[in-house]
DNA sequence: CGCAGTTTTGATTCATCTCAATTTGTGTGG
DNA sequence: CCACACAAATTGAGATGAATCAAAACTGCG
């Protein structure tokens, strides 16, 4: 906590490059020239470190850049008044953070890195002037925002419809799917959220989430160790998806 | 159903003039000067209207355009293959239609109209012309994406974390501050959509949402006829909300 | 004016929540 | 490096809010 570095650099001296980027391909210069990449590089600043625990931003901040993953794990959240915590989304590297300001230029949600991470900073203002010379970085972004549309209305979809184990079901093979985009087992990974965080996403209490997840290790469908998860049957556990309840 | 008009006039005589509508404020050209809006009068090519019941596009179409709804109410809505629907957004007058399109470039949702309604098509390749010209209009753009986001993450709150009745009450209170901005009464309006599609937006069965407007009802917090809803208490629809259970 | 679709209301069931106790894991400081 | 304290996860028993099933009442459309 209050082990800062003493020696200032640990901003400047991570001066971004997309050109050197191993997730180009999935991130926002997705599409763009060598050329074009160059003058994106020359807008995404600097990197930042953000510990785990640590907000990389907060709702009420103001809006002044959006975010790329470099590495790392974040959550996204809502807070209401009386305390409940609403997860909006988990994020990882190659994906794009800070959108919800966009709107208003205050952040109406909060950004927690979930283990120690690397964001870089896009500010807004010359993404968008950027992106108004180069027609393939403004395709790119809107794709990116309607993505996350697009998403959103999945989860909703989750949230309105579906029985406990079919929302555990869906979150372990979209992430899964995610994981696997990132060069990384598809069947075998690890949860950097809680039980709480996993249930305030898919809006189950805790004790639901730890209960599905004993019941698909009983059903042979996965094993669990704690965040350990090995998918054993991803058929199955598609089966689950669009089987109706009773 | 089988009375289109004889004479196709419909689509070419509704030239849409953004300068001369009244939403003007609310819709895409806001704050645009009047030169902007005049390029803007270009792009926005035909008006469009849809009979109550009808589908302005499918999931699974092509996308092409953005739509803005010049007058009426629609509904958009996700159908898994096992026939459950999930109503992501109801839509008004002002509002914009079919963002979810632009990541794939094929609709994931469908938009269908809730009453006879008439829509402004903005064709999506001329409108990211437009705003790589005009910055005003690439900014509000992104302002309307961004609180699509925003609006969507409202919902997964309201799905993940409230019980039926305070579902409903900031179903209302939503419905009701939209109306307003709209010029119409705050306090009284008539509901375009079923209790069936209620229930499908706010996660319930269509008897919970019934049952929680006759409770609002006894309370002396609104007053229920069909789809005519009146509300007599708004402060007390708000203590609802941040008034967690049990 | 009648009928289909919508809404209301009641009785019962069930999935998930709540409360509680235990186990397991993790990070820290001696 | 180990022990301890705290956080996270599991599991059980019981409570409850919403779903389901069913029937009646309304209404507005053709």
């Amino acid at each position: 906590m209050h082990a800062q570095n003493v020696i200032p650099i640990t901003l400047t001296s991570l001066k971004a490059a997309c050109s050197q980027c191993n997730l180009r391909e999935l991130c926002l210069p997705f599409g763009l020239s060598e050329a074009e990449v160059t003058q994106l590089d020359q807008l995404v600043g600097v990197r930042r470190k953000i510990k785990r625990g640590h907000h990389l931003y907060r709702a009420s901040d103001p809006f002044e850049a959006i975010y790329a993953i470099k590495m790392g794990f974040f959550k996204t959240d809502i807070l209401l008044e009386d305390g409940r915590e609403q997860v909006t989304g988990f994020q990882m590297a190659g994906e794009i953070l800070g959108m919800d300001g966009i709107g208003t230029e205050i952040h109406t949600c909060n950004a927690i890195a979930l283990e120690d991470s690397e964001i870089c900073i896009i500010p807004f203002a010359q993404l968008e002037q950027l992106s108004r010379e180069i027609q393939a970085l403004q395709r790119h972004f809107h794709k990116v925002m309607s993505r996350e549309i697009v998403r959103d209305h999945g989860v909703m979809m989750l949230l309105g419809t579906m029985r406990a184990e079919e929302r555990l079901a869906a979150f372990l093979l979209n992430l899964s799917q995610r994981f696997t985009a990132r060069g990384y087992s598809p069947q075998e990974f690890h949860l950097r959220m809680t039980r709480e965080e996993i249930g305030s996403y898919l809006g189950l209490k805790l004790e639901t989430v730890s209960r599905a997840f004993s019941r698909f290790q009983e059903e042979g469908l996965i094993s669990v160790h704690q965040k350990h998860i090995r998918l054993l049957d991803n058929q199955g556990l598609k089966r689950l998806l669009n089987h109706q309840a009773p």
